[in-house]
DNA sequence: TTTACTTCTGTACTCGAGTACGGAGTCAAG
DNA sequence: CTTGACTCCGTACTCGAGTACAGAAGTAAA
């Protein structure tokens, strides 16, 4: 084990890649803890700390909101696999949900540009008519 | 043609799905007329109004914002055919990027996943693990 | 010790896309 | 002609994830 690093705010958000403003906006939401200002300086951060935010970085990169993130980390405390992979089952699906939509919406971009790519430039754009009018979108209907 | 309808707010928000503060949004935006309160009356909406309000929730299930979609409206359709198709062809590439980031993110959690259910339950979560440690979310650093 | 950076704290602002609300005016049915 | 629903208008609030800033205090280097 390492001896416990001793950081400033300032290069706690260095190692992590994360604003100073957004250190102390984790504090807040109770992401990370703020610690004790000893004999009136400057709060020091552990590598625990440093490690938490790293934490919460990667998780945020797989796709999990700060609130999901709280959970986890509250998960992990506790040490709740089941719950954990729940958890992570859910946000597969939720990915899984939001691909199939930017599909259909490219989709149908990509028919509208071929379209306006062979049309001739007399007439009005294809693009331009399938939000118009009534053609190709309405796959996309609400539900 | 049809003759134009007359609408009040609320008819036109149901003839097109939205709410009447939305309506009143997207006036406040520019996306659609104000129209005139004549001899001291209520609005009343036509049916290009109409159109025009669908347009725009067509454009919206495409994934463009109304700031894009603004631009949208204000290219003619016969004489802007380039510049409608240029945009859909960004969004197109924003549409690749954003797929391509779910998937990443998708395949690191099924992995993870898979590693949980074959784990023994008594060692910590790989789940959470793979958020705190050195394996397999990389990839998806930034850049 | 002075200078120049950081830190600390609190509050306010940003963006995108709306939603909510209060009070006044308008309109159609009974 | 009143009742109830709808409209108008302005302002303020929501959510999620921060960012910005002012003013005071701590700190490191010359």
């Amino acid at each position: 084990m390492k001896k416990s690093l001793s950081l400033t705010v300032g290069e706690l958000a260095k190692a992590t890649g994360v604003h100073v403003e957004t250190v102390r906006y984790y504090q807040r939401r109770g992401l990370l803890a703020t610690p004790e200002r000893r004999y009136g300086t400057i709060r020091r951060y552990t590598d625990a700390d440093r490690d938490r935010l790293r934490f919460i970085r990667r998780a945020q990169r797989l796709g999990f909101t700060l609130e999901e993130i709280a959970q986890l980390l509250a998960l992990d405390a506790i040490r709740d696999r089941d719950r954990a992979r729940a958890l992570a089952e859910i946000k597969v699906a939720d990915l899984d949900a939001r691909i199939a939509d930017l599909r259909a919406m490219r989709r149908v971009l990509v028919e509208r540009i071929a379209h306006c790519v062979h049309g001739r430039s007399a007439e009005p754009c294809p693009i331009l008519d399938a939000f118009r009018g009534d053609v190709g979108v309405e796959s996309l209907e609400e539900g």
